[in-house]
DNA sequence: AGGAAACCACTCTAGACAGCATGTC
DNA sequence: CTAGAGTGGTTTCCT
């Protein structure tokens, strides 16, 4: 269908042309002729990559041109929002305004009510929800991405309830991976369902099993080694993306391929291979990272800084680096598609010992393969060692994927939800409650809410023992501060009893290990975990630092499980204590055994946990003294330094690195910075032309400085040809 | 006795969301 | 039951 014959405004056709669009593909007409222009509800589940981003813009802009009000797009990932938010920039042109909603980035300046098109993280929506947020009710579509998730554990249950609150109220569009049961999930959303296998790319899957790929169609290739399936595509000028289940494995991989890649590249790669893998900063990680890049091979994980990751992708998408491996980061994250996709594990390793990956899982990685535009189609080869390849083509391939369950009686995502409820939503009895629930997800699917009913009154009960909420003579359950505190700072309601049990030792002696041990008890911590072999390093230190540790002997009584945990804060405790002292993130990672973005997400979680410690105090009576002492910790925290470089935190382009170097070369405050001459700045080791405007600018006072281009730097490489 | 190879038992394992505070008919 | 790499220590075997 070409995009004339669409019945859209002439606007949207406008922009569409802009992008170079004329036809449209056949699952893409599909949906768009089910009735989503003409305002009704819509699951889409076909492959990635085949244009539901498209379907889903397209209906949104339709229904803000038609009805304004505003639109809701929901993504899984930070990452994803970004990119989702510069994607639909383009629609500004014909004057609607896209913002982004993040937990660490907001469309600045400007209330989110003035936008027409939200891009959100679900649980930023969840959150805007209980805040109450007054541009809510003007929300006409909601889009859901990756609606799919919906059956994950730890994060499902958010989606579900955003949806149980905007179904009725908004045009609700799903945009869902294959699934085992889309049309339980349409009926529920009251949508129409439009399903298809099509993909802009082919994709042809097979098995690698001794030497020999079997492809779904029957035919066989002989490829001496899974290996040599990636250098043939190398040496066919194309890219490979390898899927394992391990870090470790990623790296070692990644350095093994690199080896005889780099034997395929050209001089002018390599040149520019090399200029990449100097421009790391130094820690054990990058040290691989580079190593594996200088052979046109990158592997990505969590464990990698952001800039690193970022750096992975993009030259992954652009050529430069031939060969990823990743573990399933880059499955459902951003976009990478890669002409070959070989899939190494099929089992990993989860609390409850070895588990089969997913079918979903695994498809979803399979779609990666085949780039639109540059391959005519695209290649995912399953490596099986010890399986027999016609069992895994039939699982894995021809197999169907997984039905989707709902996680809302997950007893942790319940606590909340039903906390959320009776907080930020105003509900005031158990049967408002159950109402609520009879138009879950969870009730569509069980038919009943009988088991569900005694996990909330469980769940009540606590409520009501820890103070969140109360009952009142009538008979109604109304927030207390605590309750309402704990639910707009999204926090798990554990979290805020843990915080509230330690109070009084906090208080008491406010010492960084201790709160960092508390903060790292809760269930909202990132989990870190130690080794044996580390063990008697952790008893070691947790014994000279005893009395700083408000959290019971881990020893005073014989609980395994507690022991584990209580060292798992331990460990949490003295990385976050390490990291405010400025330790440098190289010696972190050296003598943690933890990766830099391990680092990040564990400053990041702390930063919000103690921002929240804080707060809850507050609820708690705290003294000013001990608030402040908190709001210093948390500052410390984000930026990673000492008490004295806070003052220098607020200068643009500054960071704990920076900071420490302005300092120590004595200028300690604004003042003195301001007195200063740039020259003087310049001179300070890390403090080049740009930092120095910065700086001077956000002081009030204009700089221009004319630099001659410092080696290894762009400017450098760009004076030089 | 010395040293290398073979063997065995044991350890370890993916990812990543959330606060804040806004303004007007 | 269901994986595979790495590590570290011990045994075995050969000279």
């Amino acid at each position: 269908m070409r995009v004339e014959e669409l019945k859209v405004s002439e606007k949207v056709k406008l922009i569409l042309r802009k992008r170079g669009i004329e036809e449209l593909y056949p699952p893409q007409e599909e949906a768009l002729k089910s009735g989503v222009l003409e305002g009704e509800n819509l699951l889409v589940a076909i492959p990635t990559a085949s244009g539901k981003t498209l379907i889903a813009e397209i209906a949104m802009v339709n229904t803000l041109l038609r009805e304004g009000g505003k639109a809701v797009y929901i993504v899984p990932l930070k990452a994803l929002a970004e990119e989702k938010f510069q994607e639909f920039r383009d629609w500004e042109e014909i004057g609607l305004r896209v913002a982004m909603a993040t937990g660490d980035y907001d469309s600045k300046d400007e209330w989110l009510g003035k936008y027409d098109i939200v891009v959100a993280t679900a649980e930023k929506f969840d959150s805007l929800l209980r805040h109450g947020s007054s541009w809510i009710k003007d929300v006409k579509v909601l889009v859901v991405d990756e609606i799919h998730l919906l059956g994950s554990r730890d994060r499902g249950a958010t989606l579900e309830v955003i949806l149980t609150h905007m179904l009725g109220k908004a045009q609700i569009i799903g945009l869902s991976a294959t699934i085992g049961n889309p049309e339980e999930l349409a009926e529920w959303l009251n949508a129409k369902l439009v399903m298809s296998e099509w993909r802009p790319v082919q994709l042809r899957r097979g098995v690698f099993h001794q030497g020999l790929v079997v492809w779904e169609d029957g035919e066989v290739d002989r490829f001496s080694s899974w290996e040599d399936l990636v250098y043939d595509a190398v040496k066919r000028g194309k890219g490979a993306l390898v899927f394992v289940n391990m870090r470790r494995k990623a790296e070692r991989t990644a350095l093994e391929l690199s080896k005889k890649v780099k034997s395929m590249l050209t001089r002018g790669e390599l040149r520019k291979l090399k200029e990449l893998a100097n421009s790391l900063e130094e820690n054990p990680t990058n040290e691989k990272l580079a190593k594996a890049l200088q052979g046109g091979v990158a592997f990505h994980h969590a464990g990698l800084g952001r800039e690193e990751r970022v750096l992975v992708e993009n030259n992954f998408r652009a050529g430069l680096i031939k060969v990823v491996v990743a573990t399933p980061t880059l499955a459902a994250g951003i976009n990478t598609p890669a002409f070959r996709v070989i899939i190494r594990d099929t089992w990993r390793y989860s609390e409850f010992g070895m588990e089969r990956i997913p079918v979903l899982e695994v498809q979803q990685m399979m779609g990666r393969a085949g780039r639109p535009k540059y391959d005519e189609r695209g290649e995912a080869i399953i490596v099986s060692t010890t399986e027999n390849p016609g069992d895994v083509i039939s699982y894995y391939i021809k197999g169907k994927p997984e039905k989707l369950f709902s996680q809302l009686s997950n007893e942790s995502n319940l606590r909340s939800q039903i906390l959320a409820l009776i907080a930020t939503f105003n509900y005031r009895t158990v049967r408002e409650i159950l109402n609520f629930i009879d138009r879950t997800f969870y009730a569509y699917q069980r038919k009943d809410t009988y088991s569900i009913e005694a996990k909330i009154k469980e769940i009540l009960y606590f409520l009501m023992e820890n103070e969140f909420v109360e009952l009142t003579l009538e008979d109604e359950i109304i927030p207390l501060p605590l309750g309402t505190r704990t639910a707009k700072l999204y926090i798990d309601p554990m979290t805020a009893k843990v915080f509230k049990d330690f109070f009084k030792y906090i208080e008491k002696d406010p010492n960084p290990i201790g709160i960092f041990h508390v903060i790292a008890l809760t269930p909202d911590m990132v989990p870190v975990s130690y080794s044996k072999r580390e063990l008697s390093k952790l008893e070691e230190e947790y014994y000279s630092l005893k009395d700083r540790v408000y959290a019971d002997d881990p020893y005073l009584a014989y609980d395994p499980y507690y022991e584990r945990k209580f060292f798992r804060a331990f460990k949490t405790s003295l990385i976050l204590h390490a990291w405010i002292n400025e330790v440098s993130e190289a010696d972190i990672v050296e003598k943690f055994s933890v990766e830099p973005g391990d680092i990040y997400r564990l400053v990041e979680t702390a930063e919000w946990l103690i921002y929240s410690l804080k707060e809850i105090a507050k609820i708690l009576g705290a003294s000013q003294e001990l608030l402040d002492y908190l709001e210093k910790l948390r500052v410390r925290v984000k930026h990673g330094v000492r008490e004295e470089l806070i003052p220098l935190m607020e200068l643009p382009m500054v960071g704990r690195k920076r900071a420490r170097a302005l300092y120590n070369a004595g200028f300690k405050d604004f003042e003195s910075i301001a007195r200063a001459t740039p020259r003087e700045l310049l001179k300070i080791e890390g403090i080049g032309a740009k930092t120095v405007e910065a700086i001077f600018k956000h002081l009030g006072r204009e700089v221009k400085i004319v630099e001659k281009p410092k080696k290894n730097t762009l400017d450098y490489f760009l004076n030089k040809q």
